[in-house]
DNA sequence: TAATATAAGTGATATTAGCATATATAGTAT
DNA sequence: ATACTATATATGCTAATATCACTTATATTA
């Protein structure tokens, strides 16, 4: 579980292939980019949408996670002064991002079945010692 | 998703109710605990044989976390000088371990449902945009 | 003009994970 | 006897990640 196994070389920003399961937040941001463009807020905004982050999100987890994205090249940003309110930093995803984005899925899938024989294990143990 | 909401009142030892979705190998360690006692080396190799954890996963892990959750009162340990072999310390899960327990499973079931939802979103999109 | 919603950030710190390494006991091979 | 291997527990340090508290700014509404 967890990545499976030891790739622990380092990206050019600072970042490693290990993170890729940890992480819950960039993968949601890149699941959301693909269906098109946006801007964190309203990425964050999705994400709650979605069922993929609850109120306790902090936006600057949001942000910081955008940023850091950009530096690695999974995803691009403009500014759009268009429309009322304060400018939005719209982001769109690169075609690197969706690469990483499917690798990413992967190591979540991994990730559930490890959860589910967890799940299924505990299941287990509860329905067989009831009073002990 | 994440726990649910912002409990975050602060534990005796330092620790957060927050931290319980995060960590995998503790609910791991406690699920095996459940099923009888043992010692770290023994539950190491217990979390492989139930797929919890491959061979990546590094004993410091298991030590600490086990020796954190005594600091909590979920596990008590004993020494076990009998048979061949260095010694080993040997823990039980307590009431208040099969607790925390039932509610950590509950907060990982969420997790899982989280995931679901993603890996579901994930093929939606990719199945409605082969070729952009 | 004050409050609210929208929008994007930064600085500092807390938490968690992982790597490298140290220590020790007992059995097996040379 | 000595080296090697498996078992067993543990600590120190550092990297990675998450979270909290706060700042700045624009436009709308009361």
């Amino acid at each position: 579980m967890r990545g499976g196994g030891k790739r622990r070389r380092r990206r050019g920003g600072g970042a490693t292939y290990a993170r890729r399961t940890k992480s819950f937040v960039q993968p949601s941001l890149l699941l959301l980019l693909q269906q098109g463009e946006g801007h964190g807020y309203a990425l964050m905004e999705g994400m709650k949408r979605l069922g993929l982050a609850d109120d306790s999100l902090n936006p600057s987890v949001v942000y910081r996670g955008l940023r850091e994205m950009e530096d690695w090249g999974w995803v691009v940003s403009r500014w759009d002064t268009e429309g009322s309110g304060p400018p939005r930093r719209v982001y769109r995803i690169t075609r690197q991002g969706e690469d990483f984005l499917s690798g990413w899925a992967s190591d979540l899938h991994e990730m559930r079945d490890t959860l589910d024989r967890f799940l299924i294990a505990y299941k287990d143990v509860q329905g067989g010692e009831q009073g002990s």
